[in-house]
DNA sequence: TGTACATCAGTGAACGCGCGTTCACTGATGTAC
DNA sequence: TGTACATCAGTGAACGCGCGTTCACTGATGTAC
């Protein structure tokens, strides 16, 4: 081959991360390969010798973006003063910043209202990345029972969500940060002692 | 005019409430004209003796959502029993039946990751929106001041509109129904006295 | 009242554009000898 | 080691389809006389 063997699982990688950025920053149908394939300096004919659809490259790039949101969840808590963790993810997850970089942030509060309309086959990674999720934050949450704090940590995980949707939807600069900083507040007196 | 002098006026407002429950149901990428017109026994071609463009059906479309969706929710609070309207609001909007029916739901449960990208003007419609609803649920809401009482709206009205979200993404119904349950509990008790 | 003409909501073919997908081709590097 | 051939990631033109938009036309009813 010409490129050497390292070189086409390096370039596949470069478009998955490059579309999963995209489609959290423009939604999924945002993504156009032509206008993707362009930014990674390649042209879009290139495309099919690494994907045979483009479905395929969506459904890996949301598989992507979940497992990045993963690890970051698991820095950002393993970082923290222990005892403080929860707290710590909710700043993190409720901050102007995750606000203002959807491609770098949660997929699921980035294509929010767009899952439901996705094959079922993505649907049913986006079900398992969810429990993972719930089940690596409850321990966190306050509870007498793992059930109980699951329950918690559903609720929480949903509530920053629709938080950071809204605050996104929002032109407004003022109001968007008055509702991260009132679901902060809410959320930080509900599950942090 | 061969048509009735108010025919005109019917059709019109049958394409905005054909629209708007369509932009709920499939996103806002989601409604074709061709596909609309015909779903009301018309053909595309007449599409534009009513408006001047798809994105001024969507602005119109968007906007007949939440004025419907303001009136459900002062139908909610207005028939419940006094005392308890919140709790009627919160257990009208988490239900079983408004995650099932988008299409006749909130807009902003509907569309709230891609509001965001929605054109700057009729994401100030939105901002506007939200600002009415905030004000008048705030008064059913615990705080000393107006202000607190405005920042809890907030929070719950940001909350519940991710667990819809949530709940509809999921395709495990089981799950779904957890969700919507423990955040229904989890904000009747912090905001219901 | 009856007749001729004007109006205009609605029709359906056609156009143009964006975009996903295909395909013949390129040319640098790997491999066989 | 040097030479001929094979490979295949990447190129860019082309195709086809969906869909927003335009346009010449229709025909039922309203209006003028």
């Amino acid at each position: 081959m010409r490129y050497s063997s390292e070189h086409k699982k390096e370039t596949r990688e470069r478009i998955v991360r490059a579309a999963s950025r995209h489609v959290r920053r423009r939604g999924s149908n945002g993504v156009a390969i032509a206008d993707l394939m362009s930014k990674l300096d390649l042209t879009h004919g290139g495309f099919y010798k690494h994907f045979h659809s483009k479905e395929q490259l969506l459904r890996e790039a949301i598989a992507n973006a979940f497992a990045e949101q993963d690890s970051k969840f698991n820095e950002v808590m393993r970082s923290a003063r222990p005892g403080s963790e929860l707290k710590a993810l909710i700043e993190h997850y409720l901050s102007l910043e995750h606000c203002a970089g959807p491609a770098d942030g949660c997929p699921m509060a980035a294509l929010a209202s767009e899952v439901q309309r996705f094959p079922r086959g993505v649907r049913l990674e986006i079900d398992k990345a969810l429990k993972r999720r719930v089940k690596s934050t409850a321990k966190f949450l306050p509870g007498r029972t793992e059930e109980e704090r699951e329950r918690n940590c559903m609720a929480l995980l949903a509530g920053m969500i629709g938080t950071v949707n809204v605050a996104r939807a929002l032109v407004d600069q003022g109001a968007r940060q008055r509702v991260l900083e009132a679901a902060k507040d809410f959320y930080v007196n509900s599950f942090c002692r």
